[in-house]
DNA sequence: CGAGAATACGAGCGATTACTCGCATTGTCG
DNA sequence: CGACAATGCGAGTAATCGCTCGTATTCTCG
């Protein structure tokens, strides 16, 4: 029944099948119906978007959404690979981060990253909705697992570097923590309607983050506060 | 709009509005109703759970559920209420928390108010399905806000004693980060599938509350570490 | 140009869902 | 008992939504 393959309208790889030869109209058409779907996802969430409304965003008939994107998860897949794609440029400017000891160095690490990375939701409110819920629907959740297992890899990376020598398990923990920490604490940030509130906000982020990390590193050397 | 004051059902205040008598019968079913409800919900998810889903899993017809609920909402508002009275009856049985003032008794505070909280969300999985969520539809949003102010409240009262002459609204603030800290961490805890790693979690959940309220504190007395 | 493919449309289909309604049963009270 | 209210049922309704399909237009390329 449902096996057909469609991964954003290319083609099968198959031997005989057809190669969909997309046009530059099609690219653009393609750039609009996701540019509308990240606002309509900002505005509405997952659950309560519906693909018409995608559509008429982008002033394109559901007629057309459907011919580049099977169905509204795999809308939610290209919006997510693309915010993955722009993280990871965001990841590419920061160079290689200085390996982290602990103090100030922390702080100024945990800067480095917090803040392009407040910046990127401000600019992108249609991240949040695909990322920042702990609750998904079962299409929307493996939909964007790759790109969530993508991030985590990056952040344990950097865990691994604060924390050296802990074993695996626990570094993988602290990452889930510290996104989960992130994601938590964007929606009080975007949601704030004031902009004292929301630099505020900010500020209570870092603090959450760096706190947590801290302490975390402060068991680590096995020094008390 | 909205003005209905659905109290589980009750009769409206007005003057000859029909006094609607129930039932012991009726009581029960309205019991078992909430019953399924907070199952379904915990396993489904507000969205996905259809009101007809609830009425099954309580062995009723949709029809009785809509007796006793004028909708999917007031169901949601009725569980949430009584979620919020089992909570205050958590609160009073820990008594009178003396006032904090700094290092060890801040890690006991978080363990007192921490410890039975996590036991709750435990032992009742709808309960973050309808307030673990950033994101949430309308309808819901409306139907929980007066519990979510009442708990914002108590916490405020708790963190107004840790954080002494800290104006109004930095209390608020810490207070709905440190809520929003327990929201985020609360699905780690429960979704956990071994139980050395929702151990764990619970560990993490105590050195995040603990380590931000003690940055806290310490900014608070201009105490450096 | 001409043929085939890609793009575009939008009415509408099938499925789902919140909710209703007519009617049967059970409880309450004089 | 008898009248009325509360409870109970479940097929049915109206609306919504994801998605399709027949058809028309535009592009590509020989």
């Amino acid at each position: 029944m449902g096996g057909t393959t469609g991964t954003t309208g290319t083609a099968e790889a198959g031997d005989g099948a057809p190669v969909r030869r997309r046009q530059a109209r099609g690219q653009k058409r393609i750039e609009e119906i996701l540019h509308a779907a990240a606002e309509v996802f900002g505005e509405q969430g997952y659950d309560a978007t519906t693909t018409n409304a995608i559509a008429a965003r982008a002033g394109v008939s559901p007629g057309s959404l459907y011919q580049f994107f099977g169905n509204k998860d795999e809308v939610a897949r290209a919006l997510a690979e693309r915010y993955a794609a722009r993280l990871e440029t965001l990841r590419a400017e920061l160079g290689t981060v200085g390996d982290p000891g602990d103090g100030q160095d922390l702080e100024e690490l945990a800067a480095d990253v917090l803040g392009p990375l407040v910046a990127f939701n401000l600019a992108h409110p249609g991240f949040k909705a695909l990322f920042a819920r702990t609750d998904m629907p079962a299409g929307l959740r493996d939909a964007v697992a790759p790109v969530q297992a993508a991030i985590h890899g990056r952040v344990a990376e950097l865990v691994g570097r604060l924390l050296p020598g802990r074993p695996d398990g626990e570094v993988a923990r602290v990452a889930t923590v510290s996104i989960q920490l992130v994601r938590g604490m964007i929606p009080l940030v975007t949601g704030a309607d004031d902009g004292r509130e929301r630099e505020a906000m900010i500020a209570e982020l870092h603090t959450v983050v760096v706190s947590y990390l801290r302490r975390q590193a402060d068991l680590a050397g096995e020094r008390p506060v």
